[in-house]
DNA sequence: CTTGCCTCTATAGTCGCTGTAGACTGTAGG
DNA sequence: CCTACAGTCTACAGCGACTATAGAGGCAAG
């Protein structure tokens, strides 16, 4: 199987066709070659490439940077110094959101151990995001069912 | 001070002007008084209000949950089961994340750690985006480094 | 009075897609 | 061969949550 629609690249590689069009129109596709009727035709390579993309966005990289790590495959001859700052880069980013979530995380179990099924207008949720500095000190105990 | 103006009420809660007008026009702020001239003239209350809304987003609230605490908040009356029930899905959501961006940290240090500074043809972090099931036995021992 | 910042409205742009409309193509069954 | 029907084509609009721009008018200090 040499050539395939852009339907069958899409099962393959688990991309929508519309999101693999859009791909093309920002150029991190090429050109695929086109069957008489003017439809697109892929071969194998292009399995791979939509893989890398598919993955690296989740990984959460970012566009950009998917977009420079295919220009650096177009030129495999480079040192990879550039691929590995780009990873790099991408680990102290997630390790920051993490961060951030296991704060997030924190607070709202915080928030919920405080609620404790009143009415709207004594509701500790609704007044620890008006107030960032309430109802720490009597939660500590209750953290243990969350 | 009973009334401000917008550039005020920005820096007060932390949210720019533009973002201000906008949250005015999918009615998450009601309308506020205006100046003879016709500019906006906001109270506290205001401020109360911005720091609820970016609070709740920092926090990772989507907009929907936020619009619904706001109403919740006109009506004090009721029982807050539903700020509760927000929450905690709201809390699901984060440790949903939590785990996901804790398998990509481990995946990325991974990467890294495979990633020798050779060139890029022969790159693992490349080469673990094109196939995910890659560089896993030879990792563990450089692990410590991260 | 002028300078310079603030505010106003309305509109377009951002990112990373997704959805739609309306036409054409390719294939399988009868 | 004809008919269905699924797949494909282009082009463009829409999403959320803002951000930026243009062009006009307002306000306070020097």
């Amino acid at each position: 199987m040499t050539q395939m629609t852009i339907g069958r690249l899409s099962k393959a590689a688990g991309v929508k066709v519309t999101t693999i069009r859009y791909y093309e129109s920002i150029d991190l596709m090429g050109e695929p070659d086109r069957s008489s009727s003017g439809q697109r035709l892929y071969g194998d390579e292009a399995v791979q490439r939509l893989s890398f993309i598919r993955h690296a966005r989740d990984l959460g990289f970012p566009m950009e940077a998917v977009r420079e790590m295919i220009d650096l495959q177009t030129q495999p001859d480079q040192d990879c110094t550039a691929v590995d700052a780009i990873a790099r880069e991408q680990l102290a980013d997630v390790r920051k959101r993490l961060t951030q979530l296991e704060a997030l995380e924190a607070e709202l179990k915080r928030m919920i151990t405080c609620c404790e099924g009143g009415r709207v207008d004594t509701c500790r949720i609704i007044s620890t995001l008006n107030d960032h500095s309430e109802c720490i000190a009597d939660a500590h105990e209750r953290l243990s069912t969350f």
